[in-house]
DNA sequence: CTACTATAGTTCCAATTAGAACTAATCTGT
DNA sequence: ACAGATTAGTTCTAATTGGAACTATAGTAG
């Protein structure tokens, strides 16, 4: 393979990954979150609460962040966090009463703003360009995985 | 359109890019650079130096970000600034010797590390990828300039 | 020439980021 | 039961992030 082929591929990803970060964000802070806030309260909401460890899976963040993100969602009484009964170690996060309001009022809000840039999509290009992000995930988790059987 | 079918696309999203985060910067810390420093040094080799303006737009990193992030290639002797010859204002940053020398060595060792996720895609498969990945941006920045002309 | 506007970089701030070291609790094999 | 290995969260540090305010220089309209 000639070797600079996959560059532009790169640069792409790049781009459209922080084009969707801009356009997303931009909604998410005229309504007081940041992104990861926004996250977690997306997360939590319709649940019953979860432990930071899950939370962090769903919402791609790594633990160490997790503990400053729900910090601050706990300062502005959005999340609480109470004790696990079955695990003396872990914790469940959950959304307050008043977290669960912010969550029915921004999360359709959110919804549908996004929605407004996905419309010019037809069903089948929408099938198609997540099939391609698919495809791309696997190729770097698989050469990941490679690289650690040996080292 | 139904209101969620997007969301699987977005996630896929972020999965694939934090995906080529985690390869790629594993092997450029082990180099004994940053992401970002890569990104810069990489712009820089193989040029005669130019303003951070135009390395913010290739790398796509913010000036007040890049103002930091050369600062610390300035420090380890990597980058240099001078005074641009056409306008008081501006600079330009160039890779010294040491930097130069660097480029020589990490920058192709780079290539062949991510030409190793990407041997599994066939040319036809990256060029499906690529041109999701422009749809993708399209949307996103066509929505955004909608919102800009009324708001 | 002069006021107004725009541009290039820096600085500052709050938040996020990954990674590593750390504490506490759980699980495992014997 | 008990030593050793895992796991859940926190803490710490250096770096990045976007955004806004600020300085200095450049361009422009009258």
């Amino acid at each position: 393979m000639p070797s600079q082929i996959f560059l532009p591929l790169l640069r792409e990803l790049a781009t459209a990954y922080q084009s969707f970060e801009i356009y997303s964000s931009a909604h998410i802070r005229s309504l007081g979150l940041t992104p990861p806030q926004f996250d977690i309260v997306a997360t939590l909401g319709n649940t019953q609460g979860m432990s930071p460890k899950e939370l962090g899976e769903k919402t791609l963040i790594t633990k160490g962040t997790l503990t400053g993100v729900v910090d601050r969602l706990s300062d502005k009484r959005l999340v609480r966090r109470i004790a696990s009964p079955s695990d003396g170690r872990g914790q469940i996060v959950q959304l307050t009463r008043q977290g669960e309001k912010l969550f029915a009022h921004i999360f359709p809000a959110h919804l549908a703003y996004m929605e407004r840039a996905f419309a010019p999509l037809s069903p089948t290009e929408l099938a198609e360009i997540t099939d391609s992000l698919r495809r791309l995930c696997a190729i770097f988790t698989d050469a990941h995985n490679e690289k650690i059987k040996t080292p």
